[in-house]
RNA sequence: GGAGAGAUGGGUGAGUGGCUUAAACCAACAGUUUGCUAAACUGUCGUAGGGGAAACCUUACCGGGGGUUCGAAUCCCCCUCUCUCCGCCA
């Protein structure tokens, strides 16, 4: 959620910002300033009434203790007169605050001023690519096939279990799951990052601090009985640790890695490019959360990119960088950068990874804050980013990496998996 | 699932209707002293809203929400969470 002392001071500013996400802001922000400034009014107002109202009450105490009944009295009913005013002006306080914050709530982030124009994912601009694209023989088979033909994951198996998207590893298949997820981890640690393992599900409250509820509400499993939700991201729980947290300065940047199995409902995206591995609704990812001093954000967020980098890298995958456009980027975002890995059976590039700077969106809402050198508190800024997301890495490493004799494992992997081949 | 006890500032913890402007201690921060460290001493030390150029003034907040009262951390009701014991269980 967007802080009304930025919309406030900044106004221009910001409907210039918001118009790169292809959005006319300013009837809205101007609803929004004529409420806040109603609402400053009518707050004036009540607390001179209060003030009022607590004197008389002090006074009233005194005087039943010189037992001038009389005089107390005629205070008590100034009081009662005064309280009811109050009442009605705490009401219309609140109504404005409620509208207000459900006007803010439809609000996206302000997208930062190097973010490229434009509408779709063909706007995002190519800033890095990297590796040649490998050029496989015509028998080339895609990663389902490959995946059944050494028994690596069993779709059917996992469609009988639980439903579409929840596919069953196995045997070798398993074994590079679990490489993948150690190395992406000690790569993340070597960089100063320290592990957490948060819960997989969450509440309503933290749903709300890091911006997926009230947003994307039907994105996500909910545990009805108990009001919970699976995480779509450790992202969530991992952010939410610092949820209603005044941290000093010298504490910044804060470093979490955390792996989890992420969970999303993936609705209205049937059919689509859901082959294989290519859309799960349960998928490993290893996440990389930093919390920030405001001063340094955008070189920590260069960092963060440059870290995923080196893992695609060390992988040996062939992969380009892409700066989102406004119309693309996601609604907390002020900057993202996505990560894709060329597939060479599918021919296609995947998203494997996308590293945000959330600026204030996300601390305003988690009230997540540090106090400065002058003592003030202010809002830290949050990013996070994928290093990385399991099952379109393992798409791009068996389709990419066959050969007549089997699949061959990057030589970083192999001390993880403990083998050179999968045959 | 059953029974009981609780929730006060960064922490411990006092506070049963006006004397609270939430005590005291600890931690933290700044300063004095010191060759350095420690100790001691002095001071500062919640969050948010409103007014003001500023000093400062003011309002709200003692788990959350409602109520009683001129006045609530304190009394009443509802909810949430935590702890202890019992049951079930990895």
């Amino acid at each position: 959620m967007l802080t009304l002392s930025y919309l406030r001071e900044n106004t221009n500013d910001a409907i210039e910002r918001l118009s790169k996400r292809n959005i006319e802001a300013s009837p809205l922000l101007n609803k929004v300033l004529e409420l806040d400034s109603e609402r400053k009014n009518k707050q004036t107002e009540m607390d001179n009434l209060l003030a009022e109202a607590n004197l008389l009450a002090k006074q009233i105490g005194l005087l039943i203790k010189e037992n001038k009944t009389q005089e107390a009295n005629k205070n008590k009913e100034r009081t009662i007169l005064l309280k009811n005013n109050t009442q009605e002006l705490k009401t219309k306080i609140t109504e404005l605050e409620e509208e207000i914050k459900s006007l803010l709530y439809t609000l996206p982030n302000t997208p930062h001023h190097s973010v490229p124009k434009g509408k779709t994912a063909d706007d995002n601009e190519i800033v890095f690519t990297s590796g040649n694209v490998p050029q496989l023989p015509e028998e080339a088979l895609a990663h389902w096939d490959l995946a059944s033909k050494y028994n690596l994951i069993d779709f059917e198996l996992g469609n009988k279990i639980t439903g579409a998207g929840f596919p069953v590893y196995t045997g070798k298949g398993a074994k590079l799951q679990r490489a993948l997820i150690s190395f992406f981890l000690d790569e993340a640690i070597k960089a100063g990052y320290s592990e957490v393992i948060p819960p997989l599900m969450v509440n309503e409250a933290s749903g709300y601090g890091t911006g997926q509820l009230p947003d994307k509400e039907g994105q996500m499993y909910h545990a009805a009985t108990d009001n919970f939700y699976l995480i779509p991201t450790a992202e969530v729980p991992i952010t939410n640790i610092y949820r209603d947290v005044i941290l000093k300065e010298n504490e910044l940047p804060i470093k979490k890695v955390g792996y989890t199995p992420c969970f999303r409902r993936e609705a209205g995206s049937y059919g689509k490019d859901v082959r294989g591995l290519n859309r799960l609704h349960q998928f490993d990812k290893v996440e990389i959360v930093q919390i920030a001093n405001p001063e340094n954000s955008y070189t920590i967020l260069q960092e963060m990119v440059e870290h995923v980098k080196g893992l695609l890298t060390k992988l040996e995958l062939p992969f380009r960088t892409l700066k989102l456009c406004g119309g693309d980027m996601g609604f907390t975002s002020a900057l993202t950068y996505d990560m894709e890995v060329f597939s060479a059976a599918q021919k296609k590039w995947l998203e494997v990874s996308s590293i945000s700077n959330f600026e204030t969106f996300q601390a305003n809402r988690l009230k997540l804050r540090f106090k400065d050198k002058t003592g003030k508190t202010q809002l830290a800024h949050t990013l996070n980013g994928s290093a990385l997301a399991l099952p379109r890495i393992v798409a791009a490493l068996l389709e990419n990496n066959q050969t007549p004799n089997g699949i061959k494992i990057p030589s970083h992997l192999v001390p993880y998996t403990g083998f050179e081949l999968i045959n």
